[in-house]
DNA sequence: AGAAATTGTTAGGTTAAGCTAATAAACGGT
DNA sequence: ACCGTTTATTAGCTTAACCTAACAATTTCT
C-alpha cells in the first residue's frame, strides 16, 4: 500500500533534481543543496528517502538518476509549478521571481481539479475576444497593487516575556485580560514606562524587571500580556 | 526580535480559536481538537506555544482568551482565508467544502500583495460590465472540469521493495537503470511474472522473493527499480 | 603519482508537530 | 456533598526535516 504521495519537501527535491538534470546533464549533491538552500547532508538524506521510495537510483558518490516513476512524478510536479507560475505572472502580474517563489510554496497542496480549472481561467482571460478590456485593466492595475507589510513597522513591538535580557523597552500596552492589571499599574507598568529585563529566574518561570529605578518580579505568563517596544 | 511570524500549524490553531470563540463564546480544548482533527494533548501543546508568543491568555483549565495581538493576527489570517475561499468558489466554482479546504491549505503561504491582487481580480470579474460573458463562461465551464486522479488507478503499482511480505504481485516494469537488468530477466523477472516476497534479511538490505516456484535474493535498492502491481 | 582542494557521507543533535497512556481537575446528577 | 463521567494536562515517544562536525572519497593540479 504505497500511496504515491510524498512530502512537500521530497517533492521539492525531486523537482530540483529533474530540473538540474535537464539543464546540466547530471545532478550533484552540491547543486541540489544550492538550489534548495539547504546544506549537503540534508540532500544526502533526502536522496536516500527518494531512493527507498523507488523514485531515484541513488548510490553513494555516483550521479543521481530518476527512475521512470520518479521522472513521471517530477513531470507532474513541474507541471503544477508552471501552471501556478503563469497564473501569478499572467493574471496577477507578479514579477518573475515572486511568481516563481509563490508557485513553489503552494504547488504542494493544490489538487488536479484546481489546477485544470486554473488553466481554464488563464486561457479564457488570455484568449477570449471579449476579455480584451479586462486584460488591459489587469495590465495597468495589478502592478500598482502592493501591500507588503512595511517590514519593521510592528516588528519591534513584542511581548515583554520575549524581551532579551538587558534590552530596554517602553511599555506600549497592557492587555486587559491580564489578571491584576491594576496591581501592575500601581507598580508603574503603564504605557509609556521605560523598563529593562534584569534576568530570568532559573525555575518558576519568573522574570525580574527593572522599572523606574526599582525592580520587581512577574511570571512570564503574565509578562506575555504586556507589549513593549524596543528602544 | 520577535518576528511576528508563526508556523502554519499555530496559525491554524489561532484561526480555529478565534472562530470557535466567535460562534460558541469560548473555546474548549476539545472543540479545538475536533475542529483541527488532532488529539487533545496536541492542542494543549499548541496553546502553550501561543501563550508564550503572547497571542492568547492561557492557563490550565480555564478558558482561552485572545490577547489583542492574538485577535489582530487571527483577523489577518481569517481575512486571507476568506479571500482565497471566494476565489476558489467564485471564480473556479469549487464547491463550498473544497473551496474551504483548499483555502486552508494555502492561506499560510500567501503574501499580502498576492492577496490584494486576488481581490482585484475577483472584483473585476464579478463587477465589470464587460465581463458578463466571461462570467457565463466560467459558470458553465468550470463545474465540468474535473481531473481528480481516479484514486487507485496507479495506486497499487508500487516498487518491489515496498511490497509487503506474503503479498503476491505481478511485475509491471523493470527500470532500464537497474544494473544487471539482463541477469534479472534471465531469472524470470520480466513484466507479467507473478511473484511473492518471502521476507527481508535481517541485515544487508536483502529481499528474498519467490518467482515461479524458485526463490532468489536481491538487494532492496535494486528492488526499487522493479515496479509491481498488487494482485 | 601524490598532495591539496573539493565534494559527499555519516554520526549525532535540534525543533516542531503530532501521538498514546497515565494522571489530574472540573462538572453534574443524585 | 459525593462519586462517576467528561475534559484537560503531563510525561514521554515518534517522525520528518533540518543542522554541525568529523570523516571519507574523488578530482585537480603540479
Amino acid at each position: 500500500m504505497s500511496n504515491n504521495v510524498i512530502s512537500s519537501s521530497l517533492e521539492d527535491y525531486l523537482e530540483a533534481i529533474a530540473e538540474i538534470i535537464e539543464t546540466k546533464g547530471h545532478a550533484h549533491t552540491k547543486d541540489i543543496a544550492e538550489r534548495l538552500q539547504v546544506k549537503m547532508p540534508s540532500v544526502t538524506n533526502a536522496l536516500q528517502a527518494l531512493s527507498v521510495r523507488g523514485l531515484i537510483n541513488y548510490q553513494s558518490h555516483s550521479p543521481v538518476v530518476l527512475t521512470s516513476r520518479g521522472a513521471e512524478m517530477a513531470a507532474v510536479i513541474r507541471h503544477r509549478h508552471s501552471v501556478l507560475k503563469s497564473f501569478f505572472s499572467g493574471l496577477l502580474k507578479l514579477e518573475e521571481k515572486e511568481a516563481d517563489e509563490t508557485a513553489c510554496k503552494i504547488e504542494h497542496v493544490i489538487g488536479e481539479t484546481v489546477l485544470s480549472r486554473l488553466v481554464v481561467l488563464i486561457e479564457a482571460i488570455a484568449g477570449r475576444e471579449d476579455c480584451a478590456s479586462l486584460r488591459d485593466f489587469l495590465e495597468t492595475t495589478m502592478p500598482r497593487v502592493k501591500t507588503e507589510v512595511a517590514e519593521g513597522e510592528l516588528a519591534n513591538v513584542i511581548p515583554l516575556n520575549e524581551l532579551p535580557i538587558g534590552q530596554s523597552a517602553v511599555v506600549v500596552q497592557v492587555d486587559e485580560n491580564l489578571r491584576g492589571v491594576k496591581k501592575f499599574a500601581d507598580l508603574g507598568l503603564v504605557p509609556g514606562t521605560l523598563l529593562q529585563v534584569e534576568g530570568h529566574a532559573p525555575f518558576g518561570d519568573l522574570l525580574r524587571i527593572k522599572v523606574m529605578g526599582s525592580s520587581l518580579s512577574l511570571r512570564s505568563r503574565d509578562a506575555a500580556f504586556i507589549c513593549v517596544k524596543l528602544t
